[in-house]
RNA sequence: GUGUCUGUAGCUCAGCUGGAUAGAGCAACGGCCUUCUAAGCCGUGGGUCGGGGGUUCGAAUCCCUUCAGGCACACCA
């Protein structure tokens, strides 16, 4: 169904052009002065230059036009030329019926030819999550869901750093460590064993000792870097090593991931990409999109228009070996041949941006990708702690995901026990999911946010647990009426009679175009904005309307039917968001 | 140095495809629980939208300039 604002601008545009002027003047926006009128057109001063008339003279000859429409409650031209609209309330309520009565509440439909494939994550092998990939997961997964939301086929992809020297590092600091594992016995000829000789916390600590060692002993990194080799060109101990690795990591990431509501439908990683890589950089190579460049094989992709100076992309190292951006390019070829997406979205520390568009123009260049497939990078801030600086612990180390969970979540859970109504003690990690979440996907996905333990989990005011709780109200009185013996007609809508009841409304029916506006520009922070106004205006009506108490029956399953659409829409976009309400708080 | 992003209330942030008196939350102050969850509601105070120019009938929003900060600038990922 057409969003409200559109039919509004609509019937404006229509007024416009009977009256002699071009239609694009109707566009009509939200009101700035809610004291004056509820939405505004202000084409007949952008008119007024163009058909040298007064604006005033125009807004008046539109709003003549416009008081039989049946939209407006009241139409009308003010002082140098604004058109100030009050939305008819029969208007508004029918608009809201028909979202109740459609199953995604009103929200347009997006066609692609092709799947879309969002990756995000960021994760790599045998390093723990650590806060620096909070975001990448939050707002990816948002991604995700938002597209999906819009009727787009959306495939989630991990994309795991799996592959290089890290895993040299690991098999060689292994061997020092436990040199009888027959993986390091040259003459063993049997089966490997099926159990990995370690587990996640041993895994986790292998790691940084061995990068740690390698930064001091010369030799141990040689042994790493021809391990690497030797992993790549596929020997068995190696890669036997390596999927033990893979297999312990990948269950501890999922553990992790699962814990923020976040899923992935593909867990692939760099090596998967490695076997297209050699045919990759000959094709690269004898079509001359690739050339010799003080050593290295480059793509030169500086573009006209540019600004400032694009440095090749790289695809070779002067020692014949594949680097990051090999890698990509390698797996949108995987992704082509596997998935044929019509739109790839990364979401990425922004400062990568660079890479990005070096990789994108090199695809593009080599044909890799259709013309017209959309190649999208969601740079993302990063997240400070109070003073500013890139969050750490109180110790100044590099705080683990799963810390700074457990930390929101027991900040929460007394937050609760203070508070809780009888049977909702339960829910400190729905609660602090919601904290979490919201806290960081409430700012633009772009900018720098500082992230304040304190402040998102003291939810007062803008809040995820603000939202939770405003939904639990709405399902605390839906399920009193229920359970006595009422059932709601959700599309039961009346005019609203009071202020309150007219904004909420209002607020309600824009959910169609605010979905829309996030997925068109992939700002997830706008849904957060219109889902805590929502909540407000809620709590408004709440307070001063009388809902069950209310005697005259109409009136009651009018409001009833409304606040059941509000429920809904709340839930959808705190699904979209990612997190989820309870029954009770 | 070049490019790029950011600079809005004491703090954290919206608003930025130009419109009428720049909005929230927190913090401060004052009200509201014998009615559906007070994690709530209502109100008060608080701003040269970094500075300066320009375009426009009209600029936080567009352009130029300047200051301050972040980030990126070929063989790391």
């Amino acid at each position: 169904m057409t969003e409200f604002l559109t039919c509004i601008s609509n019937t404006v545009s229509e007024a416009f052009a009977s009256a002699g002027y071009d239609a694009s003047y109707g566009r009509v926006s939200l009101s700035n002065r809610p004291d004056l009128c509820e939405f505004q057109c202000n084409g007949a001063l952008a008119a007024a230059k163009a058909y040298h008339k007064a604006p005033i003279a125009i807004a008046e000859e539109v709003a003549a036009r416009l008081a039989e429409s049946g939209v407006f409650e009241k139409a009308e031209a003010v002082r140098p030329g604004f058109l100030n609209f009050t939305v008819s309330p029969a208007f508004a309520a029918d608009y809201l019926a028909q979202m109740a009565a459609d199953g995604r509440l009103g929200a347009p439909t997006v066609t692609q030819n092709g799947p879309t494939i969002v990756d995000f994550g960021g994760a790599n092998a045998a390093k723990p999550l650590h806060v620096g990939h909070l975001r990448s997961a939050v707002i990816g997964e948002s991604v995700k869901r938002l597209s999906r939301f819009m009727g787009v086929e959306t495939i989630g992809d991990v994309h795991l750093g799996d592959w290089g020297l890290q895993m040299g590092l690991i098999i060689e600091e292994l061997r020092d460590r436990k040199p009888d594992l027959p993986y390091f016995d040259a003459s063993f000829t049997g089966e490997y064993p099926a159990e990995a000789p370690f587990t996640i916390s041993e895994l986790e600590e292998i790691y940084p000792a061995a990068s740690a060692k390698s930064k001091t002993d010369e030799a141990f990194l040689a042994r790493a870097h021809e391990a690497t080799r030797k992993l790549q060109e596929g020997d068995p101990a190696c890669r036997a090593i390596w999927h033990h690795i893979m297999r312990v990591s990948k269950t501890d990431l999922k553990k992790n991931y699962d814990s923020l509501n976040v899923t992935f439908d593909l867990w692939k990683g760099e090596s998967d990409a490695q076997p297209y890589i050699p045919d990759m950089l000959a094709d690269l190579a004898s079509r001359g999109i690739s050339h010799e460049s003080q050593g290295a094989m480059v793509v030169d992709v500086q573009e006209e228009s540019d600004t400032k100076e694009v440095p090749p992309c790289i695809v070779q190292k002067s020692d014949g070996a594949a680097l990051y951006a090999t890698s990509d390019l390698a797996t949108i070829l995987e992704r082509e041949k596997l998935y044929a997406p019509a739109r790839y979205i990364y979401v990425v520390d922004k400062r990568q941006e660079m890479h990005f568009t070096q990789v994108f123009r090199t695809a593009r260049k080599a044909g890799y990708v259709k013309p017209e497939t959309r190649l999208d990078f969601l740079g993302f801030g990063t997240m400070n702690g109070k003073d500013g600086k890139p969050f750490k612990t109180r110790q100044g180390g590099v705080m683990r995901l799963e810390n700074l969970i457990a930390e929101i979540t027991d900040a929460v859970r007394e937050k609760t026990a203070e508070n809780a109504t009888e049977g909702a003690e339960a829910n400190a990690s729905v609660i602090a999911l919601a904290a979490l979440k919201y806290g960081d996907l409430q700012n633009a996905a772009s900018k720098d946010y500082v992230f304040d333990v304190d402040r998102f989990s003291s939810f007062e005011g803008n809040t995820g647990p603000y939202l939770l709780y405003t939904i639990v109200r709405i399902k605390s009185i839906l399920r009193k009426y229920a359970e006595q013996g009422g059932v709601v007609n959700p599309e039961a809508l009346l005019p609203a009679s009071t202020a309150a009841e007219k904004s909420l409304q209002l607020l309600t029916a824009r959910f169609p175009e605010t979905v829309k506006s996030a997925y068109d520009e992939l700002a997830v922070h706008k849904l957060c904005g219109y889902v805590y106004d929502l909540a407000n205006a809620f709590n408004s009506f709440y307070h001063e309307t009388r809902i069950l108490a209310e005697p005259d029956e109409t009136l009651r399953a009018g409001r009833l039917a409304l606040i059941t659409l509000v429920c809904r829409v709340c839930e959808t976009v705190i699904d979209i968001l990612g997190f989820e309400a309870p029954e009770k708080m």
